[in-house]
DNA sequence: TAACTTTTTTACCATTTGGTAAAGACACGA
DNA sequence: TCGTGTCTTTACCAAATGGTAAAAAAGTTA
C-alpha cells in the first residue's frame, strides 16, 4: 500500500518530502557541478544536505536519479532565454537582451552553469537525448530565425550557428571558469564589466 | 641504490621508461580530460595505456603524481600562443593570428583544453597556483600591451581582460563543448566555419 | 490516546579504488 | 652465459563508495 516518494503515482508530496528533496537537490548541485557525476559521492551530498545516507536514498532512487533530476530541471530553465528570443520583436534588440538574459543567468546560477558544463565537457552521456529532443529544435528555429533577419537586411550577415555558439561560451565563461576569472581580475564588479563588453562586442557585429 | 624512474635524481631515463611514461602520459590524459580527477581511475588509465595499475605505479607516485605532471606539461604549451603575441607587430593582424592559433589548438588538442577545463571547472584546486605564478603576469603583460595599442589608437578602445576572455571561451568552446557543437551541427567543417566567424566577429569589434 | 503511516537511524554489505610487497621475468654489459 | 639492475606481474590490503534491511522515532489522524 505504501509507496516511495520518488514513485511518480504517489498522490501529493508532503510538507517533509517537499523539503527534504529540495535540500538535496540544492546539496547535490552544489557537489555535482563542482566534481562531475563521477567524482561526486552520495556522503558529500548527505553532508552538505545535513542529512544522512540512508535518509537521502529514501527520497531518491539513487546517485544516478538525483543527477537526472537535476538535470530535467536544468534543462527547462536553460532553454527559456533562447525561447524568449521574439521573432516580432526589434533583432538587434532581442539579440542584446538575450545576450543580456545569458548574463544574468550566469551571475545568478553558477552552480547550474557548471553542472551543464561538466555533463557536456563528459560527452552528455545522460544528456544527449535531452540536447536532440530539447535543445536541437529549439537552436534549429533560431538559427532560421536569425538567418531570415540577415536576409532582409535588419543584421549583419555572419553564420548564426557560429553567432548563438559565441554568445552561448561568452556569458557562461564567467561562470565556468570562474576560479581563474577570480585569479586574473580580483577586483568585483566583473559582471558588469562583461555586460558592458559583451553588448559592445555583439552590437559591432551584427548592426547591418 | 636502485632509484624509482620518477625519482628528479635519475640520471637518464631509459627507452623502455621514455615509452611507458608517454604511455601512461597520453592514457591519463584521454581519462582525466573525460572524467576529471576524482571521475578517473587508475585502473581506466591502466587499461587505456595497456599496462597494469601496479605497473603505472612504478612509473609515477601515485594518481596526483600522474595529474600534477599533466597539468605542468599543459600549462606551458597552453601560453604559448598568448606570448606569440608580438608588442612589434600589426595589432590587428597580431590579434587575428593568436585567435587563429587558438582555434588551432582547439582542433588539434581538444583532450587539453578539456583537461585545462575540468581542472578550472573545479575550482583549479591543483593549479591555482600556476595561474597565480605563470598565467597572471603574462595575463597582465598582454592586457597592458593591448591598451597601449588602443592608446594610440591602432585598435579600437574596449575592456582587454575581457577581450581576452572572449577569445578564450569562444575558441575553447569547440574543444570543450564539443559533445553539444556535434549534435548541433552535425557536418563536418565546424572548425573552418567557426573560424570564419571569429575573425570576423573579432575584427568588426577592434578596426578602429 | 491509540493505530497507522511516514521519516530517520543504526548496522551492515559488496564492490571499487588507490596503493603496496614481494616474487618473477627481462635486458644488457662483462 | 652469467649476474646485476630494470621492469612486470601476482596477490594482496585498507579505505571509500553506492546501496540495503530493519528497527526505532516522529508525525498524523481517527
Amino acid at each position: 500500500m505504501s509507496e516511495t516518494p520518488a514513485d511518480e503515482k504517489s498522490r501529493k508530496p508532503s510538507r517533509i518530502q517537499l523539503k527534504n528533496r529540495g535540500l538535496i537537490l540544492d546539496a547535490a548541485l552544489e557537489v555535482f557541478s563542482q566534481h562531475g557525476y563521477r567524482g561526486a559521492t552520495l556522503d558529500q551530498i548527505a553532508a552538505q544536505a545535513g542529512l544522512s545516507k540512508p535518509n537521502i536514498l529514501y527520497y531518491f532512487g539513487g546517485k544516478e536519479d538525483i543527477h537526472v533530476t537535476l538535470l530535467n530541471q536544468l534543462m527547462e530553465n536553460w532553454l527559456d532565454p533562447l525561447k524568449a528570443m521574439d521573432p516580432n520583436g526589434e533583432p538587434l534588440e532581442e539579440l542584446c537582451s538575450y545576450i543580456h538574459r545569458k548574463i544574468e543567468m550566469s551571475r545568478a546560477y553558477p552552480r547550474e552553469s557548471r553542472l551543464f558544463a561538466n555533463e557536456i565537457l563528459q560527452g552528455a552521456p545522460r544528456m544527449k537525448p535531452h540536447l536532440e529532443s530539447g535543445l536541437k529544435p529549439l537552436f534549429d528555429e533560431k538559427c532560421a530565425l536569425l538567418q531570415r533577419w540577415m536576409d532582409e537586411g535588419r543584421l549583419a550577415e555572419v553564420d548564426p550557428r557560429h553567432l548563438i555558439f559565441s554568445i552561448w561560451s561568452t556569458t557562461q565563461h564567467y561562470a565556468d571558469f570562474d576560479a581563474q576569472v577570480r585569479v586574473l581580475i580580483p577586483e568585483s564588479g566583473v559582471y558588469d564589466g562583461a555586460q558592458t563588453y559583451l553588448e559592445t562586442l555583439f552590437c559591432k557585429l551584427l548592426k547591418p
